[in-house]
DNA sequence: TAATTTATGTCACAGCATGACAGATGACAA
DNA sequence: TTGTCATCTGTCATGCTGTGACATAAATTA
């Protein structure tokens, strides 16, 4: 990797850790791009180079972790069923997220926090949610042999995501709690849910129905 | 009512009626508050008197049918376990919208066009669902006999929003199929949860266990 | 009609975000 | 090393969003 481009990947570490370090001490809207910019020594034109928005460096390290899940989930195998792949997907990204490098797993928390307090970012994290809802319905529907335009695939997405809403807990954070909060969350929706719910062949139970 | 306050409803209806309009025929992002504002003959000052945003006037049909949700929903009879009193109240809620002021039912249709083909303001009605969702979970715990801060309502509450994302339908709307959508999922759902499920009862099946 | 309250318009201003252009800097070949 | 090229950065200008302050106009009340 060159000068030019190493230097970039530190300028935009460099923006990231400015950034939230500003908003956790001063409040998101409080902090302006200019202090932003020169914390890092560089022009405010400049960082809109990195970042299209301030709500996007501050929804940086999020949007890293859902890339994550869908790789994870991605690499299931097709033995495991749509759910059981979106929940070990979940459980892997969790344990990827804790395995990385310290600073991006301290960019996680510090961001997690930061959105918790944020009416406004924890609106852009939804839309960062049912951005990548698409190409999981899609990969979905592959696993169940359906279309992604049916009602199941929606369904079964739909449901999952509300199990991840569950996961974000109030007050302090860290990936022992998350996982923890995620095993309580899966559990009960195991108790919650028919087995086989997730497949396509338990919309027609019986060929006469329907 | 005075004329004062006559002139007040008249104006905000003018303003949202006015916004839909150039939204959904210029787009959102390209309609600026000076057009809105010259369309009804008010200063742009006196437009952020009425919307403290360019989103809220979008999103003021969507906050308004939230409120006459949970409306219904405090509406319930108690002998409604949590989730079917949830799901009736939704239905009730496109009962309501359906037999309301058919102005009113006119922006909400164009407000829903639009969320739909904009995802900022997708983001935003997520933000207004989560804004009732602390809301919801309190009511939810308060039939169950549980504390808003477990696990079990929020579960419910969650597992119900997912429900509410997938009636969200592309193409064509109508109050006619908004609510053959919602039969259709709320029936997925009574095929994929087990009887019982909402109920704090359920979550400690057996004195042994835990 | 007079006094009070409230809505509106005008003006000024800070912040966000983008386009255009010139200068600085790293990449690369001779 | 040097010259050329591509790319990154800074400066400047601009439009839109959202807010505070203050004066004016309108409705309410007595």
């Amino acid at each position: 990797m060159g000068l030019r481009e190493r230097k970039k990947v530190q300028t935009r570490n460099a923006l990231i850790d400015a950034a939230l370090e500003l908003f956790l001490t001063q409040g998101y809207d409080a902090t302006t791009i200019d202090q932003i910019a020169a914390r890092v020594d560089v022009s405010p034109r400049t960082f809109f180079r990195y970042f299209s928005s301030k709500e996007e460096v501050a929804l940086s390290p999020p949007a890293d972790s859902q890339e994550i899940f869908l790789a994870e989930f991605a690499g299931r195998p097709e033995s495991e069923s749509p759910y059981t792949a979106l929940s070990q997907a979940m459980r892997a990204m969790i344990g990827t997220l804790r395995d990385r490098d310290p600073a991006e797993a301290e960019r996680f928390m510090k961001s997690r926090q930061l959105v918790e307090e944020t009416p406004h970012l924890l609106a852009g994290q939804m839309r960062l949610l049912m951005d990548n809802q698409k190409r999981l319905v899609a990969e979905v529907a592959r696993r169940q042999g359906t279309d992604a335009g049916d009602l199941l695939p929606q369904f079964v997405v739909s449901i999952f995501t509300g199990l991840g809403m569950v996961c974000h807990t109030s007050g302090p954070q860290g990936f022992d709690i998350m996982a923890k909060r995620l095993d309580d969350v899966l559990k009960l929706a195991d108790r919650s849910l028919r087995p086989g719910w997730d497949l396509a062949t338990m919309t027609v139970p019986s060929p006469a129905a329907g």
